[in-house]
RNA sequence: GCAGAUGUGGCGGAACAGGUAGACGCAAGGGACUUAAAAUCCCUCGGGCAUUCAAACGCCCGUGCCGGUUCGAUUCCGGCCAUCUGCACCA
């Protein structure tokens, strides 16, 4: 009797077995080494799930799979990262409460995630919009303002006018809002804000301890933005005041032909009795405030500013005086927001000094100052005691003058800013903070947490830019937890990072009401041994979430100081033309289509046949046939078995095959583990019977690549147990090895023939062997061998 | 502009401590089965030349372009070109 592959009452029939089982779900056993593997917890949109999705869940799933075959105590858990404007805007336009919004959109993650056949922890599932998860959260964020991290700040942020929210830098896109695309303003607004700066240097550091990919590294260590520079003080003239600029170039300052301070640098305030163009100054000002973060980059080439007449700094080495300039592509943001500018030798100071006449100073030489400022190393000229001196050579000597003077000293600034920790939205985590006239900001008390959303009427931020709980005035006034006295609430709510930032510590003891997780389901799961997810987020959240982890471990609250262990990053799934898939150009293709045509099996190998895992792919229907017609096949291979002993040649096929899978899913090769299985079934299949063992070892091969085919099969091959539990092969070196080997014989480098030869001849007995065959004496006849390479049990290369 | 990555058949892609280029799969063409179609199975499948009834065999070219190192280069080195990703006036 023929059984068809029907995938469709095999999957269902296996999902309910392993629900039912609570096959995978996951505690603590120490006699068994652990595991800990993670995924991006999704966040649930309305959309549903992406088939970006499954090409990263099913890769850690694999691995999940084949470490709990290895014996280890799999931790691989699922969440929800449910907190964010998308659930807001969704839940204003369908007029439903956000947390109606979420728990649906959820529900309908759920059954995807569910109908994949991933091994995920469901008896510890987590979602950041739960009080119960959110407390921590909360929780955290007091720890983090009683241990001096998060302070309330005047902040000049960036506003997107649209979504009437403010923007982390991390968010922008071009000067754009990432969500709405619209251009982005500056206001001043009160902020919460972490002190995530002051963990620059932990952050490049860690990262010399985890399995990062070095591009990621890379990728984090220039957001971070660390350069050495030195601070130096210049005398205004006629004042009593002094110019602070940083410059990483100090060496240069004997070409320092100008000044440039940012248009909202204080001095201008200070000093505006002296400025002789002041109305000038100002309207500079007031246009340069105007300008969106988009148009200042747009500008780039075009540089704009304004001189500002009546003041000069003196130069501390040679006494010279130098104007000073006003202008935008200096950032107050930055540094000091001053720069003493050397056109000769900064690009954009080249570029200003063109434009505004301002003469030059070559002070190293080796470029050519007419064409092109010269940034490169070289010997100082026209700079005094510098003179002859390389680069560096002249920046220590400089820097030692300086320190000499009493005029500066060396200084290290960061790109990377602080951490604006607030958004004026209702759909986020309740900041545990209260605001007592006499008290100032004081947290929460830790039994009141959870602090939970007010209900409000409406979600829309107030006209002032105020969050919607503003609106929640019984919410709002309380009473303030030290004094007693009258206190309002803080109104802002936490960005989404704020969840995502901690959530594998909560992977660990999900249910833990006491504490966040116990210290011993810290110790025993450690940290993540291997975090896979996409390029996306290497500078948002898995930056922020090394710091949060960070600050907690210094706190005394994680034995570890970095989360990751290894980090890998996935490609993106493109559309058919290669264009990213995007609802607007309707080329999205659901999962659960795919699913109910062919099955959750065929879409997982299928994306992990698509092309190498770190590189983006486009999915292409037409090409997923050749996965299911593969499964078909497989399936079918099951009718030959028979209890017969394995011939050499099948045990040195499968042995190649366990160690071409096992390998190739280490270095997440898995469209080459996925065709190292097609040959194997291809190889079985043009056999007239198939030994029971080969089956077997091949059912546990392909397990965590099709695992409801697997179990299915290995059922009808007369076991009763699941697979996920069975041992995962190993191979044997020995039974790789073939008696004879195809040596191919070529005449200058050039391919003539290959011939057959036993297997592991010496370099002396595969020459004599080939020197003897009929065809080579062809080939060398009336010509001079000149020499032989010979690569045993490979080649030989006859030189003539 | 800076940094990183990638360029291989009609397509997705294999093979890189230098050693048979095109594994595996898709598409295409031919055949078998069928009343027919689908499904399935078998064969062919980078380009060219010559030979042949036909096939095999044979020879030449071919891994973005130009050069170099080497007995031998998709792989290493130098210089270009193109595409993608990240960052972007950070002094």
């Amino acid at each position: 009797m023929t059984k068809k592959y029907d995938f469709k009452s095999i999957e269902k029939k296996w999902q309910t077995i392993w629900e039912q089982e609570k096959l995978f779900d996951t505690t603590i056993d120490k006699t068994k080494k652990k595991f800990f593997g993670l995924i991006e917890f999704p966040y649930p949109s309305g959309a549903g799930l992406h088939v970006g999705h499954p090409r990263s869940f099913t890769a850690m799933d694999i691995i999940s799979r084949k470490r709990r075959m290895q014996g280890y105590n799999v931790l691989f858990p699922i969440g929800f990262d449910a907190f964010g404007l998308p659930t807001e805007r969704y839940a204003i336009k369908a007029g439903i409460h956000p947390a109606v919004a979420t728990k649906q959109n959820i529900e309908n993650f759920t059954r995807q995630l569910k109908s994949m056949g991933f091994s995920f922890n469901w008896g510890g599932v987590i979602n950041t919009t739960d009080p119960r998860y959110y407390k921590w959260t909360q929780w955290m964020f007091i720890q983090m303002f009683k241990a001096g991290l998060a302070y309330k700040g005047e902040e000049t942020i960036s506003w997107c006018p649209e979504c009437k929210i403010g923007i982390a830098n991390e968010e922008l896109e071009n000067g754009h809002c990432e969500r709405c695309g619209s251009e982005v303003v500056k206001k001043k607004k009160s902020a919460w804000i972490l002190k995530m700066q002051s963990y620059s240097d932990k952050l490049i550091e860690g990262l010399k301890s985890v399995d990062f990919p070095e591009n990621i590294k890379k990728m984090q260590i220039d957001w971070i933005g660390k350069s050495t520079g030195s601070e130096i003080d210049f005398e205004i003239k006629d004042t009593n005041e002094k110019l602070k600029i940083f410059t990483t170039r100090p060496d240069t300052i004997f070409g320092a032909t100008y000044m440039v301070i940012s248009p909202e640098h204080p001095l201008i305030e200070k000093l505006s009795s002296k400025i002789k163009n002041l109305d000038a100054v100002k309207d500079y000002q007031s246009k340069a405030s105007k300008k969106s973060d988009f148009e200042r980059t747009q500008l780039q080439k075009n540089k704009t500013g304004v001189k500002i007449e009546g003041l000069v700094v003196i130069n501390p080495f040679n006494k010279k005086e130098i104007p000073i300039y006003t202008s935008d592509y200096v950032l107050m943001g930055y540094g000091t927001g001053a720069i003493m500018a050397v056109p000769a030798h900064d690009d954009r100071d080249y570029e200003f000094a063109k434009k505004f006449n301002i003469p030059m100073i070559e002070v190293i030489a080796g470029g050519n100052i007419n064409e092109t400022a010269y940034t490169k190393d070289g010997p100082h000229i026209n700079s005094e005691f510098l003179n002859g001196l390389n680069n560096e050579e002249a920046i220590n000597k400089i820097n030692t003058e300086i320190e000499k003077l009493g005029i500066g000293k060396q200084s290290v600034k960061y790109k990377m800013t602080d951490w604006v920790f607030t958004r004026q939205r209702y759909w986020g985590e309740p900041i545990p903070m209260v605001y007592c006239e006499k008290c100032g900001w004081v947290p929460l008390d830790e039994k009141d947490l959870p602090l939970t959303l007010p209900d409000v009427s409406d979600y829309m931020p107030t006209d002032e830019g105020l969050s919607p709980l503003a609106k929640a005035t019984d919410w709002v006034n309380t009473t303030c937890p030290h004094c007693g006295g009258p206190a309002k609430r803080e109104t802002d709510t936490m960005p989404t990072w704020a969840g995502s930032s901690w959530y594998y510590l909560r992977y660990m003891d999900p249910h833990n009401d006491k504490e966040f997780a116990s210290k011993e389901a810290l110790n025993y799961w450690g940290q993540v041994d291997w975090y896979e997810g996409g390029t996306e987020h290497v500078t948002r959240h898995l930056l922020y979430s090394r710091f949060w982890h960070k600050a907690l471990y210094d706190m005394g609250l994680v034995p570890y100081d970095e989360p990751y262990k290894k980090r890998s990053v996935h490609g993106m799934i493109l559309a058919e033309n290669g264009e990213k898939m995007s609802k607007s150009k309707g080329n999205v293709v659901n999962p659960d289509t795919i699913v109910s045509q062919y099955g959750a099996d065929t879409l997982r190998i299928y994306e992990m046949f698509i092309g190498p895992f770190d590189q983006a792919a486009a999915w292409s229907t037409n090409s997923m046939i050749g996965i299911y017609r593969f499964l078909n096949r497989v399936f079918d291979l099951t009718e030959k078995v028979k209890d017969i002993p394995m011939t050499q040649k099948d045990t040195q096929i499968i042995h190649q095959t366990i160690k071409d899978v096992s390998e190739r899913i280490e270095e997440m090769k898995f469209n080459t583990a996925v065709s190292a299985l097609m040959i194997c079934s291809n190889y079985m299949g043009e056999k007239e019977a198939i030994p029971k063992t080969m089956m077997e070892t091949f059912t546990k091969l392909l397990s965590p690549f099709a695992p409801h085919i697997s179990d299915e099969m290995w059922e009808i091959l007369g076991h009763n147990n699941r697979l996920a539990y069975e041992n995962w092969p190993q191979y044997d070196e020995k039974a790789l090895q073939t008696t004879s080997v195809n040596i191919v014989v070529s005449v200058n480098g050039k391919k003539r023939f290959e011939t057959e030869i036993p297997t592991n001849l010496s370099e002396e007995e595969t020459k004599e062997k080939i020197l003897s065959l009929e065809n080579v004496k062809e080939y060398i006849k009336g010509k001079n061998v000149k020499k032989v390479i010979v690569v045993p049990n490979k080649l030989v290369n006859l030189v003539i």
